[in-house]
DNA sequence: CTGAAAGCGCTTACAG
DNA sequence: CTGAAAGCGCTTACAG
């Protein structure tokens, strides 16, 4: 049973006994911890010793009564984000602001009246600054809203961020390009594309990649084999009955994110049309979905908790900025984002087998 | 262009200034904000009326530099939650740190190796205690090194929780009682059942549960529909594959979390057994693939948020009562589920229908 | 019940 | 480059 702390005097070691185990000022300490350049060598050393052996760690309620930068609030305003986008974001800024000693405030909307009074209760706790995660990153309405009410926004996963505001993404379009490659490579030529909602910025910088690499490699798209979706599981349910019900069928499916490419899955599972044997499918985002289900899902990784990590940190730049009277200057951030090969996606059935067999039972519909 | 924040003074208004405008010390406004009882009305009323005027919001970083229950470290540390079950823990428990002045602290871990580091990790940086989100709240020892490191420990969604550890959790038995009883109340008779992996302690309350109300309605539970899962979709899906090619299958499935449920639906589908017509499926803890798929699951909803917000609550206060030498009292606590009705049960296909038909094929197998 | 004083652990701004 | 002083916004502990 835990009885008082002991291993964990740090909570009680202060700044002051770090400097008197090291022989300075509590400044020079405090200078050290703020990567300060203005401490000499030796004296930093001294510092960085008496500090590890003491265990200390800072206390950052303490340093939001001064900083400028820190104590800050930023608020994450969301509505409905694609299950699991949410949380890895979640913890990337959580943890930024715990390291750099802001405080993260949460508040959810649904309509865009309750967007109204989510912004009003946002302001009465004195946010600095807003972070729109999707979809209401791609909402001008929200933004017009949050910049009339004088605070500082940063649009999260949009593909067209307007040019007043901050943004943390990575490049839709290049993603979907390095995708499409990536089935051309194993030797897809009849590719199907399921797309995104329109109202979501990254929908159409996806399509227009698929099309742009398909081009490039001298493959026609067939617009029989694109067909529209929604983001959700259901469009993707839909899309995918309309595609694997064709005579002339694709061979790999590019879905416009994870959740519509699990219904795929479903479907052909369905049709016993073997993932990905006799089709490969591939999503987008990495959200939890993509490695919950089987086979896993190929898919364009979007660097989420880092993305919440990058948003922290520039938003308490800016906010610090602010109060010290410096012109606002949103700043634009592209993230890489990482192709992840997972069990969905195989090389195209060979093509001479599949001229043999004709018509017959085992191949892709 | 957001400027200097207009509207946002309180970034700048303090207790002072609401004393001053109220006419009053700065202690009595501090004294109101924390609803202590020495205030007598009229100063309380003058001083509220000043709040509002001003529209004075708390400084919890300061509040924490003081305050014995706030802005104390409470970390979480995770390993591989089921998809979307941290989420809302994670909101939820944001959401009242930063209404008490608490700070959050997020540590990964997956072997029981890399468990010490991120242990050491968390306490160097001062935790006072330690939230256990499944599955680590089951693992005795994470437990011990925990309570052998002198930090409070709190077991979320455990069935089991150790005597000597707070706990936040719902009644699993019973949620699994109300489940049964709803199929039943639908027609159901022959319902098959998915356990859930034994290294988790809800999995055995579940079943338990399920074993419970069959037998109160005078129903017997035939071991051949009680199959074995470990709460991952490829476990659902194999379980599915089993209990859906018996001669004399289910009418209804009632999975041990929504994960092997989602499984079930798209087996179901692909045998052309249609959900909720054809047969029944429901699942448990309400996490978002319940929502994001079609149909949408049944299930018994964990009020995962609000057992985030008790956990903290729960923890400051234990961690306060420490700091003050009182002696440690684990508290545990229950919650309420519900019990979400949605697409994927509906009443069982009518018996006699299902006799004259014979093994026709309509009927679910 | 109310308030004046001192202090939380850190940083800013000012000296040297 | 280093430090002594003052202060961040709040609360504890002490008076009355």
């Amino acid at each position: 049973m835990p009885r008082k702390a002991k291993t964990t005097e740090s909570a009680t070691l202060t700044i002051h006994d770090v400097a008197r185990h090291a022989g300075v000022s509590s400044m020079t300490v405090s200078r050290v911890i703020n990567k300060n350049v203005n401490v000499r060598e030796p004296l930093r050393e001294k510092v960085m010793a008496s500090i590890k052996a003491l265990n200390y760690s800072l206390n950052m309620a303490a340093r939001s009564t001064r900083a400028g930068l820190s104590g800050a609030r930023i608020g994450i305003l969301y509505s409905t984000p694609s299950a699991g986008f949410l949380n890895d974001i979640l913890v990337g800024a959580l943890e930024q602001c715990s390291r750099m000693g802001g405080q993260l405030l949460l508040e959810q909307c649904s309509g865009i009246a309750s967007q109204k009074t989510a912004v009003k209760r946002l302001t009465a706790q004195g946010v600095d600054a807003i972070i729109l995660p999707p979809p209401l990153c791609d909402s001008e309405p929200t933004v017009r809203m949050l910049q009339r009410a004088g605070i500082p926004v940063l649009a999260l996963a949009t593909a067209h961020p307007l040019p007043e505001v901050s943004a943390v993404r990575i490049d839709d379009f290049a993603g979907a390009v390095a995708m499409t490659r990536y089935l051309i490579k194993l030797g897809h030529r009849r590719i199907a594309f399921i797309k995104g909602s329109p109202e979501h910025t990254p929908s159409g910088e996806r399509y227009n990649g698929f099309v742009d690499a398909m081009t490039a490699a001298g493959l026609a798209v067939d617009p029989l084999l694109v067909t529209d979706g929604t983001f959700t599981y259901q469009s993707g349910l839909q899309a995918a009955e309309y595609l694997l019900s064709l005579d002339n069928g694709p061979t790999a499916i590019f879905a416009c994110n994870d959740d519509m490419a699990a219904a795929v899955i479903a479907v052909a599972h369905g049709k016993r049309i073997f993932v990905p044997e006799d089709l490969s499918v591939c999503g987008f985002d990495d959200t939890p979905v993509a490695s919950a289900i089987w086979p896993q899902i190929t898919t364009i990784h979007q660097p989420k908790a880092a993305m919440g990590r990058t948003a922290i940190t520039t938003l308490l730049e800016e906010v610090r900025d602010l109060k010290s009277d410096k012109p606002y200057r949103p700043q634009q951030i592209k993230m890489k984002f990482t192709l992840i090969e997972r069990g969905s996606t195989a090389t195209a059935r060979d093509l001479k087998l599949f001229r043999t067999m004709g018509e017959g039972g085992i191949l892709p519909r």
